[in-house]
DNA sequence: TTAAAATGTTAGATTGATCTAACAAAATAA
DNA sequence: TTATTTTGTTAGATCAATCTAACATTTTAA
């Protein structure tokens, strides 16, 4: 265990990497709320305990310590989450606040029990799935760019195709595995989809294209 | 609320004054395991914030505000406590490491929750009272030390007695109100006492004097 | 290819909580 | 009443986490 602070990094990095890839001094900055000078002297302090891989304009990545790290932080999370709603009665909406002091609570047995009451959940409250004791969750399902609906966002995490001419057109289009992208609307009669990219340009996908791309939704 | 760290003083300072009245920035560095001048500046500060009144060689006492606030911290440990026997189904033994962290939980919607789920429970597993919302907890019974079994430690509360002589008498017995005494013997055919006071020297006691001294025990 | 934007670093200061070393005052015991 | 013990303080250092000010490097766009 590091301190508080540490495990509130570890967190954050995690999330970053979830959303886009790669993590910045200057994304965890802000997410944090903190300025950059600080970033930098804890990612070094962070990488001395080998819990990060830092180069600089390379992004930060956790060590598969610091992923575990962070794992065991989720799961403690959304199983407060999850208990507080369940068995407290709390709202949905008013439980994040709380299970971020729970998360930090440094006690196997009690989470132990927590999960043993809740019968060893598979997802929190907001359908995000928990980790269980070694780290491993469900993974969230994977579906074709052409199942999403219209307004939806969603996150590109794989291709079904890896043909050079096809990862060549995403790269035309501003779309890579990580971005996030918004299906802005999708015509009826061709099946083909107008998105908004990473850089918030708009881009048109054939049907035939859309169908490669696997998103997680 | 103050730190984490100025919570844990402020606690520690109420627990001392339940124990032995007068707490002494000794007192205070031997129980949180931190040297005398860390106290001292701790002290300080706190009083700047009218948690605490400080003379030296006279003790620290808290103010009407760190008392709301120490009921307030002690609130919660019991009630969490309770909760984690209760509800998690934990060992009593076990539960006071865990409450220690629950303690600090910031969130007012989480314990009158618990609270309500226990059904606003009076006492805590090892049977100490749980202050309501506004500090208010049952009064531990207040017992004639004559009712205090051979080889029973008790603190003293008050007396029934306030003629200068019987003080003068228990002065010079050494026993203050807020010490706490161990009953060594008592001796069947007249009912006297034989008793260890703070500074561990015995002193007999009249069937008479003692039925004037009340003790929580 | 040069200018601008994004990304990052160093140096030095601050604040909270802690320490050690040295000294000071009050209470207690011989 | 003097010596010892208990109780407390000051000064100065350290460490974690933060800041501002100034500067540096890399990437991206015009």
């Amino acid at each position: 265990m590091g301190s508080l602070t540490e495990e509130n990094y570890i967190k954050s990095i995690y999330a970053l990497a979830q959303d886009s890839g790669e993590v910045f001094v200057s994304d965890l900055a802000k997410k944090l709320n903190v300025k950059q000078p600080t970033i930098n002297s804890m990612v070094k302090k962070l990488a001395s305990k080998k819990m990060v891989a830092y180069a600089p304009y390379q992004g930060i990545r956790l060590t598969e310590k610091g992923k575990r790290e962070a794992l065991s932080i989720i799961r403690k999370h959304r199983l407060a989450e999850l208990f507080l709603v369940k068995v407290l009665g709390l709202g949905w909406e008013e439980v994040h606040a709380i299970a971020e002091e729970l998360e930090h609570v440094n006690s196997k047995r009690f989470y132990q029990r927590i999960d043993e009451l809740l019968n060893y959940p598979k997802v929190d409250p907001h359908g995000e799935p928990i980790p269980d004791e070694n780290g491993k969750m469900m993974s969230k399902k994977k579906i074709s760019l052409n199942e999403v609906v219209e307004g939806g966002v969603a996150k590109i995490v794989a291709v079904t195709d890896d043909e050079k001419s096809f990862l060549d057109h995403l790269n035309k289009k501003g779309l890579q595995i990580g971005d996030s992208v918004v299906l802005k609307k999708r015509e009826a009669y061709d099946g083909s989809i107008l998105l908004l990219n990473k850089k918030k340009t708009e881009q048109t996908l054939s049907h035939q294209v859309a169908e490669r791309i696997l998103v997680e939704y």
